[in-house]
DNA sequence: ACATAGAGGACCGGAGAGGTCCTGTAAATA
DNA sequence: TATTTACAGGACCTCTCCGGTCCTCTATGT
């Protein structure tokens, strides 16, 4: 099913709850976990690698916490994604070149990159700011989405 | 890395494969696995799966062999990656409403269905056609692909 | 009848995802 | 300065499921 690690599904459900917050303000790992019902070491997993990716800024002691690192609208869902399971690519060859042992005799080839780069595009289009706005289909239309 | 399982990745080229034959003539098991340098029992079992599906249809006995069920203009990529690993979908409630338990209490769920949708539809529009003409770009660009 | 090729499974090993836990370090408060 | 809180960065473990093989049965042409 083309599927999604869980890890970057947790982390593109931890970035809409924090940006949820209006003021955006900072949120600690195990309220963010009870917010979202997921379990807490790996919500702190999750955001330790968006944090080391530069998505989230975080502080430490008492009164630590994460916090978006830029307003929701500049953060792309590709890069949550990407930080937490590598580079969005359906096949082999679209990560990196070579790393295919079939990439000389492969004929369909550049078509995947085609499809690569289409539906990289579509993640890039849409912002975690996206996620959270009541009326999303707004925001969708120009994904050319019913 | 979004990854697409190898089951997948190796229907569309076994599809393509056919494809690129002008006659799309039947080809068996065997012959197909040597053209695309993929393991003979993994192209066996993949064709079956296709065959079920109705993407393929096959010949038993002595000059048997497989070949595409219709022009393939008509047979869009998602169907093959549907055929071997399930609906074309990144989360699980994409798949089937009530397939994940967090649902209820899910904040991003309407979001990731457009999301779903967008990636969907890409690859609806891409057919197996696409993926052996020559000048694949001109049949891209449709997709708004650069 | 016999050889060939697909149909439909069962089956197996290993990689990697999902998840937990532990130790270290930074910050705030008293 | 002592103590508590919370993040940083790993190691580590379990178990599912993917990738791959193989075996038996059935259909077809010679």
């Amino acid at each position: 099913m083309l599927r999604l690690s869980k890890l970057a599904d947790y982390g593109v459900v931890l970035m809409a709850e924090l940006a949820r917050d209006p003021e955006c303000g900072s949120h600690n790992a195990r309220e963010l976990a009870e917010l979202t019902r997921l379990p807490f070491p790996m919500v702190g997993k999750v955001l330790k690698r968006l944090t080391r990716d530069g998505l989230l800024v975080s502080q430490r002691g008492i009164h630590g916490g994460y916090a978006l690192a830029r307003p929701a609208e500049q953060i792309p869902v590709s890069k949550v994604i990407s930080a937490l399971e590598g580079p969005v690519a359906l096949t082999a060859c679209g990560v990196a070149p070579g790393s295919c042992e079939h990439e000389p005799s492969c004929h369909v080839r550049t078509p995947w990159e085609y499809i690569n780069r289409a539906i990289t595009e579509t993640l890039d289009r849409v912002t975690v700011a996206d996620l959270v706005r009541p009326a999303s289909a707004i925001a969708f239309a120009e994904l050319g989405v019913r």
